[in-house]
DNA sequence: GTAACAATATGATATTAATCATCATTTTAA
DNA sequence: TTAAAATGATGATTAATATCATATTGTTAC
């Protein structure tokens, strides 16, 4: 293989231990204690890769990144950041900047000759033009052909309409349609033993929901109902099925809609497990603001405090909060105006 | 259409509206006040389908559904339960029992036709021989067809060695493999922004982690480390979305088991939103029970937490009141044996 | 037009669980 | 072999939030 890497990092003890084990995996090592002397050697030897350490005197990581992205010659290699494990917010940044992994200290040995081998054949593969479209299940999708057979699964369509806090379908039953959102807003939510409400999503015009228990031959493990007056179109559940089934753009697309929808749950997850109510709220609010697509909006106490999974009590408290600390306006029809996006998006703890 | 319904109501009210409403609807409308004269006429007339209210003095709901299904005649029709909105438990019960579906009082008149005109439908083609096999994706999957593909999949693959606590991936880093459980447990977790980490997943013996990005052209959105002692079976990721692609039993296995974990994710999400330390200590002791399949086991107390979401000292303090109540029992290396599964199963509140 | 109900708001209180601190063991690393 | 670190446990304190109660206003039904 003989790919020549680069090594910036200014502990003494790191530097050396890492270029004895890339040495020993037959990789040619080059060193720098700095960033300065890293950036130079980098333009000089143009190396296969770079690792570098993000905490260094004078120049630090993200300085050295940005300068070699600026040279034609240095711009396409592999970067892989070295962060201390503390440093959470840095590999953020890092990726931002445009680095193509990290490496958490302390390392470990396979993980990291691993890292190396996946960017430098990814690099080799981009050298020869070759699948520059992603590496998972993204470079099969044409979108705009699975984007077309949705549009074609929702035209013609009955249309169905419902008032505010109508039921459309309960937890239990078999499903006899797919719903989409023509207009207005929908919630889906459950329901534990003692009667609380967890709202779990919020459906927007264009979206399309109850679909999970078609997917596994279930009922409905959840409820909806509506938060506004809203149109739906009705999709009988055949259609939907067997489009999944016979054509693979689509299914590959629903499975990537599945798989974000995954993401975003586990990252509700530990928002609601360690963050305090008025984070909660906060980003209730914001939920409400981006389906209703609109700053100014009119909703039920109640429905903030089930997306917030709060006591109802609780969330008109920070919402009185929030009034006072000028982040939102309530008016005299109680309609709630954000703002403070910003604020609310960065709200602390 | 003409079909023939009973409606079973001791509420003459309700009846009375029922009554009115499917023969508007065009509708043969039988009407019994109980469960008695109910069953009496359901066993003369034989009708399509049953609509029948679960409370009931002399014989309740459950009751009759019992009775019709030790008949030959009647253990056939589509048995449709009303409960009040407040009586959640009696959904489960009634399912259970064999019921197909349930509607909820008050209910609305266009969900309860809808309702009807399902599962008459259903049961027509159900007459007919057709449809045995299930209404949504599952009629289409082959199920040892994807497993012998799943089973290639893992055969022959490089196993890797881990130890207790090492790290598998970091988020933010790019997938290198698939990760297949041979023995051990593995977590996946993720971290917030002030270092409190939540376990959202345990991976035992015989399970796959990892493919979330792969499925959507992402880093890793969370980390993955072991529990205890690990082997692993690494599967190239060009292999699993070569075959996501182009198997499509195998893709429609995937989107079912997708379907599932979200649908696991969102009750879990009811539960840390509103359920007390307690009740997701027990959860928490639960599912490393079920994941390392067997009662006792030598778990990090961090680990504990971590999955039930709550702060290490608060569930330590939680351990001990479940000892000193003879839930489980603690030994002296600390291994944690669970003595009552059934109380922890239906810990209130 | 009035009663009943729903929705928002706020005060008072109780409860839960996090945090900080300390200590005894056990495990790991030097 | 010894020091350092990790682990489990518990006490004391504090902060967060749920619960119960009540008031006000607006809305709906008869």
């Amino acid at each position: 293989m003989e790919a020549k890497i680069l090594i910036i990092e200014d502990n003494q003890d790191v530097r050396e231990n890492l270029e004895e084990l890339l040495q020993l995996s037959g990789y040619t090592v080059l060193v720098a204690p700095n960033g300065k002397v890293g950036t130079a050697l980098a333009l000089k030897h143009v190396p296969d890769l770079i690792l570098c350490d993000v905490m260094m005197p004078e120049l630090d990581g993200f300085g050295v990144l940005r300068i070699l992205s600026n040279h034609p010659s240095t711009m396409d290699i592999p970067f892989i950041f070295l962060t201390a494990k503390t440093e959470k917010e840095d590999f953020r940044k890092g990726m931002g900047l445009g680095a193509d992994d990290y490496i958490t200290k302390p390392y470990d040995d396979i993980q990291l000759l691993d890292t190396l081998e996946i960017r430098l054949k990814k690099s080799a593969r981009i050298k020869k033009s070759f699948d520059k479209s992603g590496y998972g299940l993204q470079r099969f999708i044409d979108e705009t052909k699975a984007q077309k057979e949705f549009e074609k699964l929702i035209e013609n369509r009955e249309i169905r309409k419902y008032s505010k806090k109508d039921i459309i379908y309960d937890a239990g039953q078999y499903p006899k349609w797919l719903y989409y959102v023509v207009n207005g807003s929908v919630k889906t939510y459950l329901i534990n033993e003692f009667g609380k409400e967890y709202t779990t999503n919020i459906y927007a015009p264009g979206e399309i929901f109850g679909y999970l228990p078609l997917l596994m031959d279930a009922t409905y493990h959840d409820n909806a109902a509506t938060i506004d007056d809203c149109e739906l179109k009705l999709i009988p559940i055949e259609d939907f099925t067997l489009l999944l089934f016979n054509n693979r753009e689509f299914a590959a697309t629903y499975i990537k809609n599945l798989a974000t929808r995954t993401t975003e749950i586990e990252a509700q997850m530990i928002d609601i497990a360690y963050s305090s109510v008025r984070k909660r709220v906060a980003n209730a609010l914001l939920k409400f603001s981006k389906s209703k697509n609109c700053t100014s909006m009119s909703i039920l106490r109640d429905d903030i405090a089930n997306l917030a999974g709060a006591a109802k009590e609780t969330t008109i408290r920070t919402l009185s909060d929030f009034k006072s600390e000028g982040l939102i306006n309530i008016d005299d029809n109680n309609k709630i105006e954000l703002l403070r996006i910003d604020k609310l998006h960065q709200m602390p703890q």
